[in-house]
DNA sequence: CACACTTACGATATTCGTAAGGATT
DNA sequence: AATCCTTACGAATATCGTAAGTGTG
């Protein structure tokens, strides 16, 4: 017994007008369609459904007991399937993407909001989280993908860079740098930089850019808006990618590009390797191929005009 | 969209094992088979439900949104299957059958005992009621059939006569007429007898058998037990049909043959014309069918052994 | 005799199994 | 090399529509 929404539909339809004629219409089907379909599933279940001649058709008493099941059934069936074909058609769903606090806070407000406007339906939640963090959470599946600055692509995981970003050196405007145009690794050598704690990926990427070479750290710190504080209130200097420096007020201060021997800091999609992300999921990542770079672009556009 | 029980099987059994050739043996299809037959569920539905390659098969986003409707739908649907089957195969259902209160408790009993034995899961309801009633019961569907005296085979209903039962005439044992082997109609002529309201089958078929004739009355009663009373107690005699003769003490009582000119009084099987009995009702009836006649032979001989 | 359901039958579409192909470990 | 999923393809099955048949009012 291989019961069909199909029949369903039919067995409804013909209860509802109790006519083959008008019933087979409804279902699109030919009127000899339409009867040998009930026929079928007659003798698929293993009795009548329909007292019928040419003049009447009416329900057997059986033909009431699968009534009511059909009364129930159809409709749970039909909501399931609407249900199924919200998520195919993006109209449901659920996005979760792991990126790192600058890349959130820098490049994703405008992405967000034309996703939001595009799929209204869709749940969109962002985690801003170490690059670390963002790994373990895409190999567990917590989340659907992250926007991170690095990954080995390995077994599991899939790397894609989506666009890069540049280093920046930020102090007061009274600093000995502060008129230069462009600054190399050597030029800093010497002059106390606040530098973020080992397991941030701009210490990590800094540390690999200079290395075997090192900086004077004045102070070390965990978050960006620590080492804001610090430099716009005159107690140090620092270098961060372009990302950060939003955060900055540059009115006050001055950011000059920093060439370093890993002069670009990649920012990347990481992905499981199974592409077993949602269409929602997909979704967000077309939009993200389609404007990150964009984004990036925009930014240092608006800080060499800020400068 | 035409949803199958039996993707849903397969969907089910993919989920469960994870494995393209255990799921197909489960669902008794090559691997083969099985393969084209997810691939088309989900170019139906218009989405990819497994992520897959050669060494894993799991869920993707949408599968799992798939998996949670699976896990309702298909549990909702298999129940309501057996509970079908159920019906066809008469372990439910309900029969209610209409009888005259003479019919039922002199032929039924043992019948019903052996329809609930053979068919434990079937309600059976049976209403004692007058001819007239028993007719408007089964046209209004309120009973699946009915068991009485006669009934017009109209355009709605259609009777069958499955046996029949004669007349006798019933005294106290020092009555004129008591030792007589055998009565005519004529021979009632001058003996007031108690008779049975208008509307009683009994009476009807009485004033039908002796037309243009008439008894003289002693009472007129509307209960079979009313009559009964009266005749035990010596207040009068009357006529009754064989289902009626348990209700007397023989022991005290006289019971004649009465010869009349409608001699048989038919027990008749009324049903619907178009057939929608239940199962059910389409078991019992072949029960009646079967073994009506032989309870009416039995009650005949045990009064013959009796007079 | 007109209307409505059923049956017959050839055409089309779907589903099946066998067998070969391709990918991963 | 072994395992597992996919694809190709001919065969079996199911479903469709046209058209003729049947029965009822």
């Amino acid at each position: 017994m291989n019961l069909t929404l199909r029949q369903m539909k039919a067995f409804a339809a013909l209860v509802a007008t109790r006519n083959f004629t008008r019933a087979a219409e409804h279902c699109s089907l030919t009127q000899s369609a339409f009867s040998t379909l009930i026929s079928n599933l007659e003798s698929d279940i293993g009795v009548r459904l329909f007292a019928r001649n040419t003049r009447n058709v009416e329900l057997t008493a059986e033909g009431e007991v699968f009534l009511n099941i059909v009364n129930h059934l159809l409709p749970e069936t039909e909501r399931a399937l609407s249900e199924m074909r919200d998520h195919v058609q993006r109209r449901k769903g659920r996005v979760v993407v792991a990126a790192l606090p600058t890349i959130f806070s820098a490049l994703l407000p405008s992405i967000i909001s034309a996703f939001l406007r595009d799929y209204p339906g869709i749940e969109l939640i962002i985690e801003d989280a170490s690059n670390g963090t963002c790994v373990d959470l895409v190999r567990n599946r917590r989340a659907d993908f992250a926007l991170c600055a690095y990954a080995a692509s390995g077994a599991e995981l899939t790397t894609e860079t989506l666009a890069w970003d540049t280093f920046y050196f930020v102090c007061q405007k009274d600093h000995p740098l502060a008129n230069r145009k462009r600054l190399s690794a050597d030029d800093l050598q010497g002059h106390p930089i606040v530098v973020f704690e080992k397991a941030s990926s701009i210490r990590q990427h800094l540390d690999a850019a200079i290395y075997p070479k090192q900086w004077l750290h004045s102070f070390q710190v965990h978050n960006l808006s620590t080492g804001v504080g610090l430099v716009t209130a005159g107690l140090g200097t620092t270098v961060v990618p372009t990302l950060a420096l939003p955060q900055f007020d540059l009115r006050n201060l001055r950011a000059i590009p920093v060439a370093l021997s890993i002069n670009r800091r990649e920012i990347c999609l990481l992905r499981r390797k199974d592409s077993s992300e949602s269409l929602a999921a997909q979704a967000f990542i077309s939009l993200l191929r389609e404007r990150l770079a964009k984004e990036v672009e925009l930014l240092t556009s608006r800080l060499a005009t800020a400068g």
